[in-house]
DNA sequence: CCGGTATACCTTTTT
DNA sequence: GGTATACCGG
């Protein structure tokens, strides 16, 4: 297929700021692979560099650059995410920030476990997991907005802000102790290295002789600095993105920065791609009347020289399970008459957990299906307790993992030990790790207590030292879940035998992945393994990630945000009602509707032939069933461009409501009861 | 120190 | 309806 005339404007250019405003559907990927191609007839591959958002874009970017031009001349060409390069350039410069090589990535789970640990020592108050919450969200858009602990300008009227005043100090103190950076500080710490050594930012903005941001809509204040910084010699600063397809606010990303490129960005050159190559014409109609209604975008209307297809229909459903059967419904309906496979159907949805309810669905219908997101494999528990193994095999002063293995799996050392040997280490000025190994632990801790360590800082040294060996990393770690018996205790902790055969089998799916990481590096270390691990995208897990889940015939399952990027067939917009799709947090808390108005346009115009609009007139809520009303982007799309298909009300009637209102009623008397208990006593 | 049960809280979206 | 924490008894 031969490139339009814009998209091969987009192409052919070549020195100064270019900024391609690429509606959905408009080649955008096309352009930045041709333009990648383009570029390397005539400058060294490892001139060029081009950054995304997740791996799973660098790597479709990469292999589409090679089938173009070949391995040999892509050899050298960086295509990776703004944290990988982050995380590159920190391994070889961080020691000039007071950092050492070694360093551990810190996920929010270890960032909680931080947190936790810092907030009681200000407050009698037991941190609240709440209050982690909020503290942990603070401190990561006080990076985002680049304010250290020390420019930390906390709102005085705000209790949790003056919290975290406090806290952000304490807690990057605390990060720099267990020589450990967070997600954000890999940015920020990368900024920081520019800015305090010159000679260093010279040498990266002369490598880097030509700069590409995909989804740039998407990037954050720090990202935003970090390019200007790079390009600042030769501006040669080419972005592509579509700020109607914005929908990452609430992670920091500005939407400001492309709107603003051209300001920031003296004589940048400006070209738009309008034209859809991917959905019919009634599809783009509906979602062009939809993001129409959003304040402050760059105009720009989608078209499509192809057919105007089928109807966009809205149907509203009894339920969840209504709705659910209505999508497995239509899905049968239209594979049989359209000869269509299952992979070509898409249902998106708000939230993960709106999910269960297709699961259930489909595996009843016997269609298969991917889930993509949700739980992450790396959230879950028995995974990031195997991982601070090695984190701190890599990292001994990791203390925060370290903590964390001490008594897991359970050897007699609790919390009262541990505290103990916190204290000890405060007082002592000396880590943990060593304050450990130098034994003479007995009056301290008691005798039972300080041989349990004795025997912990045993194994520990046992298997560190053994891990130095590349070669037999694997067979080293599954040595190290025999000897800890891990399997035992996460079937002793499940009360559900099949549930311990899950987490059994998660465990091992990271030897697994380290067998599989050991395979394709021609140098393996733990270091490498763990940086690759805590660098994946969080729907990735480890070897069947997104493209291989995508490339079985299943129908596919995923929240709206995952679904950037990607195309189907026939897509089920489902959930759309006031509360889910605004979603309810957002409405109450003043948040940003025009978000929403986008996350949904994002969705719609996943679809290529076939869009279908669903909602509920009742739904489960924290178990609770719930009326529910049309999303308020459905007025939004006048009638004609959308078909309203079956009516139902809001009506009470069904048994289990009638339960459901009984029990409601019970519960608000022992309630009223319990308060009345609590006056007269 | 451990394992059990009661409880509170919750659900956005994720590099 | 599910998980993470709290508290209590052994």
């Amino acid at each position: 297929m031969q490139l339009n005339a814009p998209q091969q404007a987009a192409v052919d250019h070549r020195e100064g700021a270019l900024l391609v405003l690429a509606g959905a559907g408009s080649g955008k990927t096309r352009v930045i692979t041709s333009r990648i191609a383009a570029l390397l007839k005539s400058v060294p591959a490892e001139q060029v560099v081009a950054l995304t958002f997740t791996n799973k874009a660098a790597r479709e970017m990469r292999d589409r650059v090679m089938e173009q031009v070949g391995r040999a001349s892509a050899k050298g060409l960086i295509v990776s995410t703004f944290h990988s390069l982050g995380v590159r350039i920190l391994r070889r410069e961080i020691e000039r920030l007071g950092y050492k090589g070694n360093f551990s990535i810190y996920g929010e789970a270890d960032q909680r476990r931080l947190i936790k640990d810092l907030l009681p020592l200000r407050r009698q108050e037991r941190g609240s997991a709440q209050e982690v919450e909020e503290v942990l969200a603070r401190i990561s858009s006080a990076k985002n907005r680049m304010q250290t602990p020390e420019t930390f300008q906390p709102n005085r009227h705000d209790e949790c802000d003056l919290l975290t005043a406090e806290v952000y100090p304490r807690y990057q103190q605390g990060l720099k102790a267990c020589n450990a950076i967070d997600f954000d500080d890999i940015l920020l710490l990368t900024l920081q290295l520019f800015a305090s050594h010159p000679a260093v930012l010279r040498q990266y903005q002369q490598q880097f002789r030509y700069i590409m941001v995909d989804e740039y809509q998407d990037t954050n204040h720090v990202q935003y600095c970090l390019l200007r910084e790079l390009s600042a010699i030769h501006g040669n600063l080419c972005v592509v993105g579509d700020d109607d397809q914005s929908i990452y606010g609430w992670r920091g990303a500005q939407a400001g920065n492309i709107l603003d490129f051209e300001q920031d960005f003296p004589g940048a050159r400006v070209i738009k791609l309008e034209q859809n190559y991917r959905s019919t014409g009634r599809i783009l109609a509906a979602a062009n009347a939809l993001i129409e209604h959003n304040p402050g975008r760059h105009e720009k209307r989608l078209w499509t020289a192809g057919e105007q297809g089928a109807e966009v229909v809205y149907r509203c459903c009894d339920d969840g399970e209504d709705e659910a059967m209505a999508v497995v419904a239509a899905i049968h309906r239209e594979r049989y008459r359209h000869q269509l496979s299952y992979r070509d159907f898409a249902i998106l949805y708000r939230t993960n957990s709106q999910s269960r309810a297709f699961e259930e669905q489909l595996r009843y219908e016997n269609i298969p299906y991917v889930l993509i997101g949700g739980q992450q494999f790396f959230d879950r528990k028995e995974v990031r307790d195997v991982l601070a193994y090695l984190k701190v095999f890599v990292n001994t002063q990791d203390e925060v993992n370290l903590l964390r293995i001490l008594n897991y799996p359970k050897r007699g050392i609790g919390e009262s030990t541990a505290q103990r040997l916190i204290a000890l280490s405060v007082e002592r000025q000396q880590p943990l790790w060593e304050l450990m190994q130098g034994g003479d632990l007995a009056q301290p801790l008691g005798e039972k207590a300080a041989q349990q360590v004795e025997a912990f800082i045993q194994l520990m040294q046992r298997y560190r030292r053994a891990c130095r060996h590349g070669e037999r990393l694997t067979a080293t770690m599954e040595e190290l879940l025999k000897e800890l018996r891990l399997e035992d205790e996460l079937y002793r902790q499940a009360d559900d035998p099949k549930q311990a055969r899950r987490r059994v089998e998660n465990m091992h799916e990271v030897v697994n992945a380290l067998s599989s990481y050991c395979e394709r590096e021609a140098v393996p270390t733990l270091e490498g393994f763990l940086e690759k691990v805590s660098l994946l995208d969080r729907d990735e897990p480890l070897r069947n990630n997104k493209e291989e889940k995508l490339k079985q015939d299943a129908v596919v399952l995923m929240s709206l945000h995952s679904s950037k990027g990607l195309e189907f067939p026939c897509v089920y917009l489902v959930g759309f009602e006031e509360g889910t799709l605004p979603h309810s947090k957002i409405i109450d808390e003043g948040g940003d509707i025009a978000e929403e108005r986008r996350l949904c346009y994002v969705g719609m115009t996943r679809a290529r032939k076939q869009l279908m609009l669903l909602g509920a007139a009742r739904r489960r809520r924290y178990g609770r069933l719930q009326p529910q009303t049309a999303s308020r982007f459905l007025e939004e799309i006048p009638e004609p461009l959308v078909r309203r298909e079956g009516q139902a009300e809001a009506t009470l009637s069904s048994p289990e409501e009638q339960q459901q209102q009984a029990s409601d009623f019970f519960a608000r008397m022992r309630s009223m009861l319990k308060e009345e208990k609590a006056e007269t006593s």
